[in-house]
DNA sequence: CAAGCGTGGCC
DNA sequence: TGGCCAAGCTT
């Protein structure tokens, strides 16, 4: 078998212990896969899981949602987070519909193409939805392969060649075993292999974690780069742009300006909502999500 | 390439 | 309590 030596134990775990989630079940359909790695984009399962049920019963495929306002699409991301990736699932369902007859293309390059579809969302969808051979290499499967194979707690701050080198490696000759692994290390990552307090007891490749086997030294070198939010201009977006995603209609300026005391730092932030095409200025001083 | 980009839950 | 973290992408 052309097997890395632990895709035997990662494999069998994965069938014991695998969550139940929707877009992996057989009938998921492609576009109904590229709307949860959307979704999933720096955000938990939980909080995707509902989402992602209204979206694929109201545009079950890519052309009812091309049909819409681009503004239906911020609507419906609610409070997900990172909003411009409703934008971006907008302009993908558009393009699927005008570049590739309305399917989501099979092939890696084609999916690059898409906005906001980058390296990782390009080989899942792959993957994923087409049982393509590509590395997997999300924030998950890098912690696993830096305790496992490499020996430290943490992967580097940002991903480097010899990780996509190193995945590249781990992954099993047949396409099919290798989509398997691929979402396999995954699920590792996110139920066992933790960021913190990892469940190492119910670790199927403990007796060959190099990282357990050093002793567990804790990361060193500088501190992870920690987000800030509250008073930042992300902050003050976000309360804008919840504003116009709770109105039924555009709102006058002064509903935008009740959200943040400092008129400097909100209207910087609504200028950037503008810009980013997630408002829009209309005629008469009022704003509106887009059309 | 490092910074910017939302939101909420957890320890 | 608050820093850390969550299936990244874009510029």
């Amino acid at each position: 078998m052309n097997e890395n030596p632990y895709s035997t134990a990662v494999l069998a775990w994965y069938e014991a212990n695998a969550r139940d989630l929707p877009w992996r079940r057989p009938e998921a359909t492609p576009w109904e896969i590229l709307i949860s790695e959307i979704m999933l984009q720096q955000t938990p399962v939980v909080r995707v899981l509902p989402a992602w049920e209204a979206w694929v019963e109201r545009w079950p495929r890519p052309a009812d949602l091309a049909a819409e306002p681009a503004g239906e699409a911020v609507r419906m991301w609610n409070r997900l987070g990172y909003p411009r990736r409703a934008l971006n699932l907008h302009a993908c369902a558009r393009a699927i519909v005008e570049r590739h007859d309305g399917r989501v293309p099979d092939s890696h390059s084609d999916l690059l193409a898409l906005p906001g579809v980058g390296p990782y969302t390009a080989a899942a969808v792959a993957s994923f939805a087409f049982g393509q051979r590509h590395a997997i290499l999300d924030t998950n499967v890098r912690r696993v392969l830096a305790r496992a194979e490499t020996g430290i707690e943490y992967p580097p701050k940002t991903q480097t060649k010899a990780e996509v080198r190193l995945a590249e490696s781990l992954l099993p000759d047949a396409p099919a075993v290798a989509a398997r692994w691929g979402v396999a290390v995954m699920e590792l990552g996110a139920l066992v292999c933790t960021a913190r307090s990892p469940k190492c007891a119910d670790c199927p490749i403990l007796d060959r974690c190099s990282w357990v086997l050093a002793g567990r030294p804790p990361h060193d070198g500088p501190p992870r780069r920690g987000q800030t939010y509250a008073g930042t201009d992300r902050q003050v977006r976000g309360r804008l742009l919840a504003v116009l995603r709770e109105a039924p209609g555009p709102v006058a300026k002064e509903a935008l300006d009740a959200v943040w005391d400092k008129s400097v730092q909100r209207e910087r932030a609504l200028d950037a909502l503008v810009a980013d095409g997630l408002v829009d200025p209309l005629e008469d001083g009022t704003y509106a999500l887009p059309g």
